[in-house]
DNA sequence: CTTCTAATTAGATATTGACCTAATCATATT
DNA sequence: AATATGATTAGGTCAATATCTAATTAGAAG
């Protein structure tokens, strides 16, 4: 499941609309068409975003498409934002230039004392200071300073 | 909480790829620009959209904004995905125009008899038809039809 | 096999969104 | 007070999106 594009495909009031119409009934293209007062063009394109986004499985029966919303997608989106939540806190760590600009002034294990690799990165080109001086504000990255 | 305002905010990689910076550590607007390789002030604008969601809450500390990603958000997001989800699909009551175009065939409590304003409703001005045969395919709403 | 009809696709247009540079703002330091 | 700096806002450009009408496709029905 590609978590960006089930995003953007429900991250339209009109997208958003159809599937809770379409997770309490059967609607024909046209009855969408008719309850959201847009052209059946429209919905249908709507329709194909939330299709390839693997919210809907459509179904012609007869002159009609019946379209089925996939609720396991819904819940695995929802698995995967509450797992967002959960990520936590990582300590900071100046010599892993990529965990540098991190955590709490207090949990720092190098406040004050960062290195010029770790002020470029924080502070970008130009703006680490090669005097060697290393104290004050200047020479701290984001996560050193109150 | 705006559900799409909250939705479009993070159906979008690059304010993704920021929220998920963030949750492991503090930046400041010009480490996220280096890593993600951006110009400052559109992580600028990015954080204005997550600030506006309602997922971040910037305070600033000397020279350095310090942003905090609220969990409490995401999780509230997942929670009602999940409800979207438990959505039930509910009978078909043809009586009730707005219930009409619904459920599955052999769930519905009219199939085949669906009066002259349900199918219109299902189907259009024009499609539903007067000369009161009221059977068959044309005569149906699209629950109806197999 | 021809006709009808629901749905989709094509093509056009207007709006929104993402990004940049430059200017401004707010706050620290001297 | 003057200056420096991190962040934000302003203004502009280009791409993506939402919408429409018109044309096409796919599948019944006669």
């Amino acid at each position: 499941m590609d978590k960006e594009i089930v995003l953007k495909a429900i991250a339209n009031d009109t997208r958003m609309s159809i599937l809770t119409l379409l997770l309490r009934h059967n609607y024909c293209v046209r009855a969408l068409a008719n309850e959201l007062d847009l052209a059946e063009a429209t919905i249908s394109q709507h329709l194909k975003v939330l299709r390839e986004a693997g919210l809907l499985v459509g179904e012609k029966r007869g002159y009609f498409m019946h379209y089925d919303v996939e609720r396991s997608a819904l819940l695995e989106l929802a698995k995967e934002i509450e797992a967002l939540a959960g990520i936590e806190r990582e300590g900071c760590r100046p010599e892993d230039r990529n965990d540098c600009p991190a955590v709490e002034e207090q949990a720092c294990p190098k406040k004050g004392q960062c290195d010029d690799e770790v002020k470029e990165f924080c502070h970008g080109p130009g703006h680490g200071r090669d005097d060697g001086e290393g104290e004050g504000h200047h020479g701290n990255c984001s996560c050193h300073k109150s």
